[in-house]
DNA sequence: TTGTATTCTGCAATCGATTGTCGAAATTAT
DNA sequence: ATAATTTCGACAATCGATTGCAGAATACAA
């Protein structure tokens, strides 16, 4: 694969006997080129299939018209939609985008950001890994001028743009349902609590308990059960308990709903009637699952507009106005499933 | 968000009293500096808080180390995960992915080829929407001097490099798994025959049964029956015959094998003894459904990092040797679940 | 001290597109 | 026909990093 040499506007000046200038006009619909030349270099331009050095464009114009994106894990169902969203919106305005995964290392996080740095990227928009304690990465897009969104894991002590779920208003209904199902010993499983997110999704659970004045069980709460595994190891220990919960709230995610619904079965419990389960996230398998789950669906893909959305809203005012941190938090819905409904309705 | 200058070798040179050749030669750590100003040079450039400009380095050199990706969609998990396996291969030697969906539709696809082209990437990796008939675009790819590698979704007229499965032999297993099951009428649900993957697979249930000499009966030939919708479409027609079948092979995906699964369900029709069903892809639900329902998995995080070092391979050998199309294929693995499992074994 | 080799550094061109400035040509007004 | 105005296109600088070439500085040997 030899590296052809492309055609440039040189090329097409000489073969037309112009200044570059001019065919730089013409293919930018300058009005300052007769009609006739112009016509005539978007022909040849046409002929030799000129394409259009994007490198070059971008470094006189000082940006990019590219998104960067540093996410956890690419093929993880949430973030996969999120970003199919951002493209979506962002295609239509000839932006492109540069993914990254973190794959949850904070070290990788911040080369990937380094990179993006590099690449004079116009905006960065990211989740944070789940190792994450210290943001100077993030800091530093700032200082470079470039612009960052932080979406569903926020640094919360970063001011920035913020798109975020309302993770414990999502928590709180998610147990309030279970409490008003009948399950009274309800058990959480929870995040890494250095992740904002994490640490909602318990207040929410501990706000539903306060409301229905159900006791906070210290054993019933079981730290950094976030994965399949984790969360099935962490149900065997919960149901093997002289007083078993009656109820698991997976709050880390599907996965780890999933783990507990598994160990469940397994072990002879039965759902909803003597377990009841809900997961967070709205994966696609929660459907398929018997029984089926309840979990909360957090609208990923219209996340991802709304990100893109949130960033072409501030390019607008970016002369003007000083940036203000700004955040939007979406409401996400509670699915209602099999697994919770131990009223059988 | 105002663009803050970004500190340049020229600062780094103005501070030092040197030349910006220096500084360049210094961050590229080449011999040709002395090395108490290189240490000064990296010294001075961490305290500015310099990045170097991607954009002018890649136009100076002449090539991006990017590698753009065309896709039907970012969020199906065949392609997540591709795309995954390809981030982390390309991760390590220092490449960016720029990423595209052609959201099924051949005009988008053209106009993210041609962004790519502008973007002066090194190579584009793309899998073909489903409406593709005409690849002038991917011809012109060629032209520019860029490599193509095709996966999965390939134009077979262009010569290029190609990673695929073997669709025809997976498809052959498949069915010969069902007949050796004991079913007799399988039904095929086929996709858009426009495309090479499902023409094979077409091929592979042709053999399958010519081989065990079961007739091929055209009323269980099914076309386009490519999504969940359509599958389940297809099966309604398929179970009202008088003479339905008693297995169905959703050689399109495993989004239609669940339609078919569903419809199945609500009509009463046992699976797998009264009728047996095989997807295609090996999506994570496959294992969560009731019954669960035998697919085949294409390995595509292999697939991913295959593509990756397919082109590593190739630029290696790109100045000495003339660019031979070659194809690498993958031997996709038949995973039998208790969809299929009329034995009962 | 002179000569040769080696190490270092600066100059200037280059990658390709864009854009402010200025003068020439064409058009219109007087 | 002359002046005033507009339109058009060339020139050259610019974006930031890289690199071939040449010359300066230093080290070392004879």
């Amino acid at each position: 694969m030899k590296n052809k040499k492309r055609t440039t506007i040189y090329d097409i000046a000489e073969k037309l006997n112009i200044t570059a200038s001019s065919v730089s006009r013409a293919l930018n619909n300058s009005n300052y080129v007769n009609e006739n030349t112009k016509k005539l270099i978007l022909k040849t331009a046409e002929e030799l299939n000129y394409k259009r050095n994007t490198l070059a464009s971008n470094l006189r114009k000082g940006h990019s018209k590219t998104i960067g994106i540093v996410v956890p894990r690419i093929n993880q169902n949430f973030f996969s939609n999120v970003i199919a969203g951002i493209e979506e919106a962002t295609y239509q305005k000839d932006y492109n985008l540069i993914i990254c995964q973190s794959s949850e290392s904070q070290n990788k996080e911040i080369k990937c950001v380094n990179t993006l740095i590099n690449q004079h990227v116009d905006c960065i928009v990211i989740s944070v890994s789940v190792d994450g304690t210290d943001y100077q990465h993030l800091q530093n897009v700032l200082d470079h001028g470039i612009q960052l969104i932080q979406f569903d894991r926020v640094a919360d002590e970063l001011e920035t743009l913020k798109v975020i779920n309302d993770n414990e208003q999502a928590s709180f209904e998610a147990v309030s349902h279970m409490i008003e199902q009948g399950y009274k010993r309800i058990s959480l499983l929870e995040g890494p609590q250095n992740l904002q997110i994490f640490r909602q999704r318990k207040i929410g659970y501990l706000n539903a308990l306060k409301k229905y004045d159900l006791p906070i069980i210290d054993e019933l709460i079981v730290e950094n059960a976030w994965t399949k595994e984790l969360g099935a190891e962490a149900t065997r220990k919960l149901l093997s308990l002289s007083e078993p919960p009656d109820a698991i709230f997976a709050s880390t995610s599907d996965f780890s709903a999933l783990g507990v619904l598994e160990v469940a079965t397994a072990m002879g419990f039965k759902v909803p009637s003597q377990l009841g389960i809900c997961g967070y996230s709205n994966e696609a398998f929660t459907e398929l699952t018997s029984p089926s789950i309840t979990t909360i669906d957090q609208f990923s893909s219209y996340m991802g507009k709304t990100i893109a959305n949130l960033y072409f809203q501030e390019m607008e005012n970016k002369e003007e106005i000083e940036v203000v941190p700004k955040i939007i938090s979406i409401k996400p819905k509670l699915i209602i499933r099999s697994s919770t409904k131990k009223n059988g309705d």
